[in-house]
Order: C-alpha cells, then structure tokens, then sequence
DNA sequence: AAAATTGTTACACTGAGTATAAGTTTTACG
DNA sequence: CGTAAAACTTATACTCAGTGTAACAATTTT
C-alpha cells in the first residue's frame, strides 16, 4: 500500500506546504476576502491552477483538517466493542480532551486562526457549512454502528447534539484561554452538560 | 409608519415577486446550478442589476424567509412574562405545529422544495450556513432574555440543541408525509426527545 | 408643472472556479 | 541505461457571481 515516498510524493508535499503556509500568512496579514488565489499563487511561485489543484476552493486554503476528525471518530466507532455507539464517540471526545490532541489544542494558534475566520464572512458561512456536513457524516456513522437507516432521525438528532456540545465547549476553552482561566475546566464543563442532554434526549433507543 | 401602498411600493413588490416566481420555476425545472442570474433576467425582462438588487446573492432567491422566523422568536420571548427563556421558545414551537403555521407547513411544496435544495450543493451549504446563524441569533435572543452576557456557553448551548430539534422534527415530519404516515406526530415525536434533552443539558441555569 | 427621490439600466470591472491542451518531471519497464 | 507511460504543472481562455458608477426613467412631493 504506502510505498516509500518517492521523489515525486515528497515534491508535492512540499509544494501543497508552501502554498498553504504563503496562504496562511497573507490571510492573518491582511484578512481572507483581501488575498486573491492570482497573488497567493505569485507568492508562492507557482501557477494560479496549482493552487486550485491542491485547494479546490478557496476556502479549503484555511479548513483542510476535515478528514483527520472524521477518521478518527470512525475509527472509534469501529473499535468500541459492545459499548452504545454515543457511549463510544462521548469515550473518545473525554479521551482526546485527557490526551491534549492536537485536535483540540488549546493555545494562542487557534485562537488566532478562529480570530481571523470571525473577521471573514465567507470563513464564517464555511465553517458553519463544515459543522453541517461533519455532523451529517456523523449522524451516518452512528445509525450505521446502531445497525439502523442512515437516516434515522435519533441518529441525525445525537449526532447534531454531539457536535454543538464539542463546538460550543472548545469556543467556551479558547475563550477561557484568552481571560487566563482554566480551559480544560470549562472544555470539561460544557462536554458533561451535553453529554447529559444528549444522553436524555436518546433515552430508551439504540444509540445510548 | 406604514401608508398606503403607493404606485411606487407596489410596482416593487411585483417585481420582487416576478422575479423570485421565474427563478423558482427555473430552478425546480433545471437546477440551481443549471441556471444563471443573466437567464433570471432575461426570463423575468428585467436588467440583470436588478435581481442583484433584490436579491443581493443568488442563493437568496431560494431562501428568503429567514427574518419571518427570526421575529416569531423574539416577539415569543418578548412576551413570555415569568416563563423560563427555553419554555417559552418550546411552547411557540408546540404552538406552531398545533396551529398549523405556514412556517411548519408540511406538504408537497416544501417537499419539492427541499428535492430542490438537495440536488444543489450549494443550496445545501447555504442551508447549513442559515442552521448557523438562525442558531447564533437564537443564543443571543436566549442570552438576552435570560439577561445574561449573548456569548454565554449556556445560551449557545440551547440555542443550538434547540435549532437541531427543530431540523430533525421537520425533516422527520416531511419523511413521514412522503411515506403517507402522521407527519404531526412524527414532528412531536422527535421534538418532544429534543426539548427533553435540551432541559436535561440546561438543568440549573438561567435558561430552563 | 418643476424638483427631488428612488428605482432601473448599461457598462465596465474583479475574482473564483472550470476546461483543455501543451509542456515537464518523475517513475516504470524493457 | 534509455525510452515510454503516468502524473504534475502551466498557459490560455472561458463562464458566472457579484460590485461600482453614472446615466436614465418613473414616481412622489411641493
């Protein structure tokens, strides 16, 4: 399956680096709507159709971590034994918040990188767009893992839940960062309260 | 405040109306994608300036209700009296369906509408962008009403989970309709789980 | 009936995103 | 090795959404 690298392998690592690190300075620079794929492909030295080669759009220069959280729930659900699948994704978010993964690092990086989306109403729309489709993918993973319908409505329902409880706790922790009080406290905090509405809301069906 | 109509005001409104029917019929007919603003105007014998005028993205020519909902909640808050905020947002909710409001208006047309949206990427994205900010508006109401800072965690929290309910049920209700079974209970169904949940992850703020 | 407002239009422009084909570099294979 | 296939990059040209501006036309006000 994964070969050696190989010259060619690395060369495009390199080059998808660069573009997406010209990007990322430009945009923290000067703001997201400001920078135009024509001058980050300047900057980077390289033509305007590579960077769409590597970033289909333009947003995907500052989202491109999507696929890293979704492996990591699936993999999750895949190993979770006989325990209920919502049981199982509550399991590994407590254990990715004890673990400090880089996932839900907590420092002046990403608050700096969810500063520069706020300012940007296209980064806003997006990231509103990926809670919506993460949370779809989501809401499939756990009816599949229950045995039901894809399109449960209890699937669609824990699933939609689970992720507000993750996004409203991880701003809540950068927030507590940003006025020097306990992050991982607060994070903790506003996981159990969902947690807890969740686990009420799905009451008496497979996914609990 | 509001006089009579006036030539003017009525000409406007008809444009606005011409317009919007043309790009719907289009669209159901073609595709979002499939359609272009420039066919829009042709079709509807108006400058293209002028859809932009009215409706300043092409998305919102497809979704243009959102502020209706917006004001339904706030006035339901307004005039709560001594009720919790997150009660008072429930029994609109129960209300609504019981009454039949048009906004939960359960039939072939938002069926086809919905068909419509999901065909479209990009109708579904701005679906999840609207989940979004209809979803943050909400927690501001909340935390308002509750006379508490608009970022609290709690406010959010709610806010939220309660939109979520809300997407499911009618989503839930539309399938059930589809299948020929009780669209209302379905409705009920799935938003009676989520209120429970709601109040179950809010027990012993300000909001429940 | 003239003047002031306000909506419509034509024109020109920027920037994202796509298509295609030609040019380069890497890899695979004889 | 050296050549051919595969894969990445590039130039060019295009479509379409969305904005700015100023001229134009219709309505409203006085």
């Amino acid at each position: 399956m994964s070969n050696p690298p190989g010259l060619r392998d690395s060369k495009k690592a390199a080059t998808r680096q660069a573009i997406s690190d010209v990007a990322t300075r430009l945009f923290i620079e000067r703001g997201f709507e400001n920078v135009s794929i024509d001058e980050i492909a300047r900057a980077a030295g390289v033509a305007r159709k590579t960077v769409f080669n590597y970033f289909p759009r333009k947003e995907d220069l500052v989202f491109d971590r999507e696929e890293e959280s979704r492996a990591l729930v699936r993999q999750a659900l895949a190993g979770r034994g006989n325990q209920s699948p919502v049981h199982a994704f509550q399991a590994l978010m407590r254990a990715l918040l004890e673990d400090r993964h880089p996932i839900f690092r907590i420092n002046r990086r990403p608050l700096r990188f969810w500063r520069t989306v706020a300012a940007s109403p296209a980064l806003v729309a997006h990231a509103h767009r990926l809670r919506g489709t993460l949370a779809d993918d989501l809401a499939a993973m756990l009816a599949d893992a229950a045995g039901k319908p894809t399109t449960d409505p209890h699937a669609r329902l824990a699933a939609a839940m689970l992720m507000d409880t993750l996004v409203v706790a991880y701003g809540e922790a950068l927030r507590a960062f940003r006025e020097k009080r306990q992050p991982a406290a607060a994070f903790a905090s506003v996981l159990e309260r969902g947690f807890t509405g969740v686990n009420a809301a799905l009451a008496g069906t497979a996914y609990v």
